[in-house]
RNA sequence: CGGGGCAUAGCGCAGCCCGGCUAGCGCAUCUGCUUUGGGAGCAGAGGGUCGUAGGUUCGAAUCCUGCUGCCCCGACCA
């Protein structure tokens, strides 16, 4: 078979983009930085957004939308959100154009708008401000709240999926009567991020919490989710901020408790985004193409008939439908794909580019045997089984594919996890092995920024799910309350 | 914003250095026949203001200048 995408050992950036057009995901737009999502990419966006919005539903969530645009002023009210976020906003100033002299459209300078609106690069400003409105007393708290949106952030340099200068993503904001609330429901979202990442889309990741450097312009501690991806660098996956009084100060909100003394409300935000897609693929994929968790595949099982005549076509037609009435009973997404307008072998070819789990192949041959050929993704094996075992084989093979998925990007990141002593060892193994390093730190910002400076490799967090085991700081000599992960990041 | 590269058919590219006949190749598309258990074969056909504006020249895809867009590498970031 003729290679198609670039491989991935060659040159995983293009390996990456490439693959991300030609599995049909999105592409770059005619707007910089920008991209467009093709309906196979959104369709697995879409299985993700429902099953994230079930998760955040029985955690006692609402959804809610507020306004694209902000005010100018309501970002200068909370002094570390501004300073975060002010280099990457699009503006907008005017609202009308005119046609100009030379036959185009200018802007009408005298529709200058009063105040600036700011498309939002994430929405804590305008919906604090909100919020005044609606928390007065302990009654209406807590307030839980999550927002499916796009945002804007203007950078400098953009990629498919994992940034790009407008993205998908949701939101959520709460305010909560006290701190020990606000915090337990921070780390609570983190834990519904791991759940989501680890059960459905197959990423292994860390949980932890940011250095001060990694912080949300804003919070007062900002919690993570990290995953490796097969380059071994790492990608930021979620975060759940504990924001503290912060933006309710700033926006002045208030509520009176039950002994009828006014207090400042405490706040969360946590959010993910359309990267988890460029997550997924850079976890999965292999050089012939998307390999999908059957957890969020869109098609998870692709039915493809082989024939000569026109009788075994009809024949096929008859077996292939009924064998997709069965799986799709059982709640199994299917695909029969009987087009005459391509072969087997380029429908095969064509599949596992788009990361289909489970593939069927059904000849005339099948027919006259009682058998099947049956084929899964992730590792590109195939077998022919009696057609009587079939729907119980799919049923198992989904389940095992979402597993084997797991547990190969696990071990994956297992084997490229390692601890250093000296920074000596760092140095060399960031450049020579990348992955995650564990080393001690001594917990200042200008020892972070040394290294990230000499190595080009950041704190991805402090990670939450080990036993903290004290040593010293492999620069400083510093005493340090635990090893954290360093890596190269995305 | 710095450093590199690219712009020629829907996609991927050659041609450019050294200007000259009708601008070419692969994939894709269309037609016909043969095929169909891993991206089919043969025969034929359609499709281009060579990114854009100007300059040099008898003559520009090719040389020169400006502009625009895209990609890669950095700095910034989810």
């Amino acid at each position: 078979m003729a290679k198609v995408l670039t491989s991935r050992e060659e040159n995983y950036s293009q390996w990456y983009n490439d693959l991300v057009n030609k599995a049909d995901l999105a592409q770059n737009s005619a707007v910089r930085g920008c991209m467009v999502i093709k309906p196979y990419g959104y369709a697995i966006w879409e299985k993700m957004q429902a099953a994230l919005d079930k998760m955040f539903k029985d955690t006692g969530h609402e959804n809610a939308y507020f306004p694209l645009f902000i005010p100018k002023s309501f970002f200068s009210k909370e002094a570390a959100h501004v300073e975060g976020f002010a280099k990457e906003c699009a503006v907008v100033t005017h609202y009308r154009l005119r046609t100009s002299a030379a036959g185009g459209v200018e802007v009408d300078p005298d529709a200058k708008l009063e105040e600036e609106l700011i498309v939002r690069p994430t929405s804590e400003t305008i919906i604090w401000h909100t919020y005044k409105d609606w928390i007065q007393s302990y009654r209406d708290l807590p307030l839980l709240i999550n927002q499916w949106a796009n945002v804007v952030r203007w950078e400098m340099r953009t990629r498919l999926f994992l940034r790009t200068a407008e993205f998908l993503w949701q939101e959520g904001h709460t305010a909560h009567a006290t701190r020990d609330e606000a915090v337990e429901e921070a780390e609570r979202m983190l834990n519904v991020y791991a759940t989501f990442a680890e059960e459905f889309m197959a990423i292994p990741v860390r949980r932890g919490v940011k250095s001060a450097n990694e912080r949300f312009a804003g919070a007062i501690e900002t919690y993570a989710i990290e995953a490796m991806m097969q380059d071994g660098k790492a990608l930021q996956a979620g975060t759940s901020h504990f924001l503290g009084q912060n933006f309710a100060k700033a926006f002045d909100v208030k509520f009176q408790n039950k002994e009828g003394k006014v207090e400042h409300v405490w706040a969360t935000s946590w959010g993910v985004s359309t990267r988890l897609m460029g997550a997924l693929i850079m976890t999965h994929s292999d050089d012939n193409g998307l390999v999908l968790p059957p957890n969020l595949a869109p098609i998870q099982v692709v039915i493809v008939p082989i024939y000569k005549t026109q009788e075994q076509y009809e024949q096929l037609q008859a077996a292939g439908n009924n064998i997709k009435k069965q799986l799709q009973a059982l709640g199994i997404s299917v695909k029969f794909d009987d087009r005459d307008t391509q072969k087997p072998g380029w429908k095969f070819a064509e599949y596992e580019l788009k990361g289909v789990p489970v593939r069927i192949a059904l000849g005339a041959r099948d027919l006259e045997q009682g058998t099947v050929e049956i084929a899964r993704r992730d590792t590109l094996t195939k077998e022919t089984i009696p057609q009587t075992d079939l729907i119980a084989r799919v049923q198992f093979l989904l389940d095992d594919i979402q597993k084997n998925i797991y547990q190969k990007a696990f071990d994956h990141r297992a084997a490229n996890t390692r601890t250093v002593e000296t920074y000596e060892e760092f140095k060399r193994m960031i450049d020579n092995e990348g992955g995650f390093i564990m080393a001690h730190w001594d917990g200042t910002p200008e020892t972070e920024e040394l290294i990230k400076e000499e190595t080009k490799a950041t704190i991805r967090c402090i990670p939450l799910d080990e036993e903290a085991v004290p040593g010293f700081c492999m620069v400083t000599g510093k005493p340090s309350a635990q090893r954290v992960i360093f890596a190269r990041s995305y």
